[in-house]
DNA sequence: TTTAAATTGTGATAAATATCAGAGATATAA
DNA sequence: TTATATCTCTGATATTTATCACAATTTAAA
């Protein structure tokens, strides 16, 4: 089996950075070798997920052995597309869109933020890596800048119609922190980052 | 069939804050009443799963005429115990967790930040309603200020420390904002927010 | 060399989740 | 009053997802 014969599931797909991340941990600590029964402890799932997770993509480990950390990570790595950086904007200036701006989370793994938008331009921004334009400007931009992933950090009310403007700016994935839920075409990928809707739903738990 | 006959799926939970959220909006919008099949447009999800979601809790509609508005948002809400506040510290008031003490959604939705701890305490912290403390006063804090949930702004090395504390304390609930998966005894209720995990599962869609 | 232990990859099975479809109830219009 | 359209609730079914369990292979020890 390989990645052209089949559809994978989105679920397995969501896991895979989770190995990664492992993967790239164990790596630090000069780890060569894993089993999936190791890796299952250390991500608190079983060893048969893990394997079936990667038997959707080939057969990257050898019986009674493991995996070699260094081939499987740079397998899965190629899997993500992660072997390479990409070209994100962020729409919204205002304290969130500021604080993703700041947060160099994203850039460390390989995601620059290129450019940031907003209707008015704040002057506190300074930043020499970014451009920061209005939204007047996103489409010439982000054709120009090469970019890829759109980051809304704009309230609810204005999300849907500046990801309507991502998307026809050529924009093929997105990251909504609008509490939101878009309308997209099903070319588009989306993830939305929705921290009161977690604590919504942890509250069930919470007994009185 | 009601919530105290079975133990209700977690996939549910996690869904009726979004319809709670709908409802809210279709009630500003000063709409009485809401079929599955509008409110299923809404959310770009079917009638269907809808009307089984709710049916676990028991029946809210009438057959002909769909469901009442305010009926139905108040029982959802009293069932995710949304219907009070909650309080809520921030352990981590690096550029993080200041973000989060400065974004005030969470008040709006009844989480309240009454505390943030930290190691050293910065200066520039200037709140009055929130007390700042070290990490070292964490559990009398969180008693004395009955706080059931705890918010993660650590870098992810520290933070399963932190989050040991947190439970020790006697928080219930953890919104874990740390780049890694906390080891939790299961009585603790926990979700994970991870931009870059979105971002990796993104990527495998975008085709080079 | 032989045996025992470890471990993958996967078909089969089980469990969880989503959808279907229709009886029954309600509302509206003729 | 009757007919028609609407819509819930739910048991049955289908689909998706996770787990099991074992043959095959590798490693290491006897």
């Amino acid at each position: 089996m390989n990645e052209h014969e089949h559809e994978i599931p989105e679920i397995v797909i969501i896991r895979l950075p989770l190995y990664v991340r492992t993967l790239s941990e164990l790596k630090l600590l000069n780890q060569t070798t894993v089993s999936s029964q190791h890796l299952g402890n250390l991500l608190q799932t079983t060893p048969a997920q893990i394997r079936k997770d990667f038997s959707h993509f080939g057969k990257f480990g050898k019986q009674g052995r493991g995996y070699n950390i260094n081939y499987l990570l740079d397998e899965l790595r190629e899997i993500l597309n992660l072997n390479q950086k990409w070209n994100t904007c962020v729409v919204g200036i205002g304290n969130l869109g500021q604080a993703v701006i700041n947060y160099h989370g994203f850039e460390n793994e390989g995601y620059l933020i290129k450019a940031a938008f907003d209707i008015s331009i704040p002057s506190n921004i300074a930043n020499k890596d970014i451009v920061v334009k209005s939204i007047s400007e996103m489409k010439s931009t982000i054709k120009q800048l090469n970019i890829k992933i759109g980051i809304v950090t704009v309230p609810a009310p204005d999300a849907q119609g500046v990801i309507d403007r991502l998307v026809e700016s050529g924009i093929k994935a997105i990251l909504n922190y609008a509490p939101m839920k878009p309308v997209l075409p099903k070319t588009i990928v989306c993830r939305n980052i929705d921290p009161v809707l977690s604590l919504q739903s942890m509250s069930y738990y919470l007994n009185k």
